[in-house]
DNA sequence: GCTTCGAACTTTACTATTGAAGTCTTCAGA
DNA sequence: TCTGAAGACTTCAATAGTAAAGTTCGAAGC
C-alpha cells in the first residue's frame, strides 16, 4: 500500500497551521473563514463544471445564459453590458458571443435603432439550457446547506451579506476583471 | 446627469428576484447564501489581485508561493504536487515554473536522487514577496470581517467549514481543475 | 452640412491554460 | 543485462483571455 500517494492538498487546518508558523501576527479565526470561503468557492465552481459539462456546455457560456436570464424578458443585453456584469473584457465578451451564437444558444443582431450597438438575445434553446443547469444546480445548493437548520441558513446568509457590504463598500472596485459569476 | 450608466451588476437582491420569477422552485434562502458566497468571492479575488499587482506578481504567481509556503522548510515541491495543490494541469505548471524562475522567485532543479523528478524552490526574494502579500492580505482580510464580533466570527467559520466538510463529502472531487487557491 | 469627438464593438498580437503526444528515467521481470 | 511498462515532466497544437489599436456610427459644434 502506498504510504502516502504523494503529498496531495493539505487540510485547511494544516494549510492554517503552516501559515501561522510562517507569519506570526496572522489572526487564526479570520484566516480560517477566509481560507474555508475560498476552498468552498473552488469546490463549488468544480461541482458546477460537472453539471454544465453533462448540458454540453461551459460554465463561461452558463454564465451568459444567466445574465440574460437576470435580465429579464425579453433576455437581450448588449456584449458591453455583458462584459461588465460577467467581469471580462469588451474583446472576451466578442469571441465568447461568437461561440454561442454559433452553438445556438444566443442571436446576435445589430440594433436598427442605433446601429454602432448589438443586441444578444437569448434563444429559446439557451433558456432551456439554463433551466437545465438551474435544476441541477439548485438540487446541489440544496445539498449543500443540508447541515444547517433554517435559522442557521439566516444567521449564515446575513453575516455574508453583512461581509459582502463591508467589501463593497470599501473596495471602489472600478470594475473588477477576474473569477466567476453568481 | 445620467439616468441609468448603462446596466451594471445586478444587486443580489434583484437578482434572486429574478431567479425566483423564472425559476419557480426555487429556495431563496439556499439561493442567498449561494450567491452571496459566489459575489464575495469574486469580490476577494479582485482585491487580492491589486495587491499582488502592487508587488509586480500575478495572482497565479502568488498562489505557487502560497502552496510552497504552506509545504514548509525547505519550501520545495516538485511540478506535479504543485500542478495538484493548485488544480492545475502539469503542463500549465511547467509554463508557470518557467516565468517565476526567470523572474527569480523559485529556482529549478533536477532531483539528482531521481532524475524523473523536478524539484522547485522557492528563493528567498520569492519567500520576501510572499510575506509581503501576505501582509497586506492579513489587513484586507481583518477589515473584511470587521462588522462580524468575535463570536459571529466563531460561528460563521464554524458553518463554513460545515459546508465545506458536506461538499467534500459528496463530491469525490476526482483532482478538480478550475479557480483559484485559498 | 462638415468635422470632430466619443461610444460600442471588433480585430490584432500576445499570454496562459488545456489535452494529447513525446522524452527521459527508473524499476521489475525474463 | 536487456526489455517493457510506468511515472514525471515537457512539448505541441488548439482554445480563451487581456490590452491596445482599429472601425463604424451617432451627436454636438461651428
Amino acid at each position: 500500500m502506498p504510504e502516502t500517494p504523494g503529498p496531495a492538498e493539505p487540510s485547511l487546518e494544516e494549510q492554517i497551521a503552516a501559515y501561522q508558523r510562517e507569519f506570526q501576527d496572522l489572526d487564526p479565526q479570520v484566516e480560517q473563514v477566509v481560507s474555508a470561503l475560498s476552498r468552498l468557492n473552488r469546490r463549488m465552481n468544480v461541482a458546477y463544471s460537472r453539471h454544465t459539462a453533462t448540458l454540453g456546455i461551459s460554465n463561461a457560456e452558463w454564465e451568459v445564459l444567466k445574465a440574460l436570464v437576470v435580465s429579464g424578458a425579453p433576455y437581450r443585453l448588449g456584449p458591453g453590458d455583458l462584459a461588465k456584469r460577467l467581469g471580462l473584457t469588451p474583446a472576451a465578451m466578442t469571441h465568447r458571443i461568437d461561440r454561442m451564437a454559433n452553438d445556438g444558444l444566443v442571436t446576435r443582431e445589430r440594433d436598427e435603432a442605433n446601429r454602432v450597438r448589438v443586441i444578444v438575445e437569448l434563444t429559446v434553446e439557451g433558456r432551456e439550457k439554463w433551466l437545465e443547469a438551474m435544476r441541477m444546480a439548485s438540487v446541489f445548493e440544496e445539498d449543500l446547506l443540508q447541515d444547517l437548520s433554517s435559522e442557521e441558513r439566516a444567521a449564515f446568509g446575513e453575516m455574508l451579506m453583512r461581509v459582502l457590504r463591508r467589501v463593497e463598500e470599501t473596495q471602489p472596485d472600478a470594475g473588477g476583471r477576474l473569477s466567476d459569476l453568481d
